[in-house]
DNA sequence: AAATAAGTGTTGCATTTGCAACAATTTTGA
DNA sequence: TCAAAATTGTTGCAAATGCAACACTTATTT
């Protein structure tokens, strides 16, 4: 997959030390046990070593949203020092995760690690590929009907997989949540979809026919 | 406003030097001309240094939709190289642009400019603006009737102006393509808030009475 | 293994929305 | 300054959607 992580291309020895170097903090979390709570106050930087966890926003009348799936080399907390609601984030799995402060990352160390630049090129990469991903997300959002988000939804799955045939990574109830919309009234379009011969489905796995 | 730009915190003199050094060329547009097309197939990096322009995704139908509004200081390219579709960035006024090539940005120049770093710490916060930009459309879009749509919208503005009475920044037309929803629709919807009691408007003045 | 929770699938109904079409108003530019 | 273009504002109507409620299946927990 040639994932981006943070520290890409930076040998293993170099990123003890510079870990060492940026006082990073390296914790074990048991399953649906806070990672860090209150988020948008700190200029903290976590990154997942192991396991999953969910960003959490609590609004105003405290309904819990999933702002988004972290996964092994996910990195959180990078750029919602503007929100005012809060976020925290929340173990899924057993989770390790390693935490430094922002600082490090923009502020050269005294000590000017070579593989300093690196990180940085890794850091743009992975926000630039969270923009590609939100660009995803709303170019479904703003379309107008649900058949219209799902075929958009399916598109970009089709590009991904390279193929015609591939497998939900979100259930029914949480790509409901994704597209904005009822999950009865989802699940009834994608039953009309089938009816009418634009795609097959069985448990997770979408073919489309078109 | 304390903006962010690409080249806030290094001096004049040493922003023509390093432009330069980036083989940086910089040209004047007239109105509604094109200033790249294409762009996803580029490694190139474009500042407005004055002017407005509008990002525009050409989509398989042959609509155009402008993903972006770029004004003095934003810049563009960095981030949209996985989109398939073709994007073109137009002058909305008269407009002088300055591009040069993203590897300049990632890879230090020889010379090794001494705020280089600054450049990339810049970077970092325009992206990361850019993200908390579109998670807040993405909040919007994803309330499922228009009124929660508009509440949310005006509630960001609120937000942002530190003020329950603003002016909108985009036309109803365009406000209705932001929320991803009919325009007729929409009117209706701001005339149903003014009549219950929620809102005062006067032209694009908003008044929250909440 | 039983109990509980989470997710799927379905339906009737009221509400919301998009669509189409048009008039009125404002802005643009020739 | 006048004509054309763009934007605003309105409405009837059909279609799409959310909501509520329920049965059923699959996971998870104890």
């Amino acid at each position: 997959m040639n994932e981006i992580s943070i520290f890409r291309g930076i040998d293993e020895q170099d990123v003890k030390y510079m870990l060492k170097c940026f006082q990073a903090k390296t914790i074990t979390y048991k399953k649906d046990t806070t990672i860090i709570s209150n988020l948008a106050n700190t200029n903290i930087i976590g990154i997942i070593i192991d396991g999953d966890a969910n960003l959490i926003r609590n609004d105003y009348n405290g309904n819990k949203i999933v702002l988004e799936k972290l996964e092994k080399g996910s990195i959180f907390g990078e750029v919602f020092s503007s929100y005012s609601d809060e976020l925290s984030v929340i173990a899924t799995s057993e989770c390790v995760v390693t935490t430094f402060d922002y600082e490090h990352i923009i502020k050269r160390c005294k000590k000017s690690c070579p593989y300093h630049n690196e990180v940085i090129n890794n850091m743009l990469q992975l926000l630039a590929k969270k923009v590609v991903v939100m660009n995803n997300r709303i170019d479904v959002l703003t379309k107008k009907t649900i058949r219209e988000k799902l075929l958009e939804y399916f598109s970009i799955q089709e590009k991904e997989n390279i193929s015609k045939t591939f497998y939900l990574k979100l259930n029914f109830t949480e790509l409901a949540d994704y597209l904005g919309v009822d999950r009865s009234a989802l699940m009834r379009e994608i039953k009309n979809l089938k009816n009418e011969g634009f795609i097959e489905t069985k448990l997770n796995r979408i073919k489309l026919l078109y």
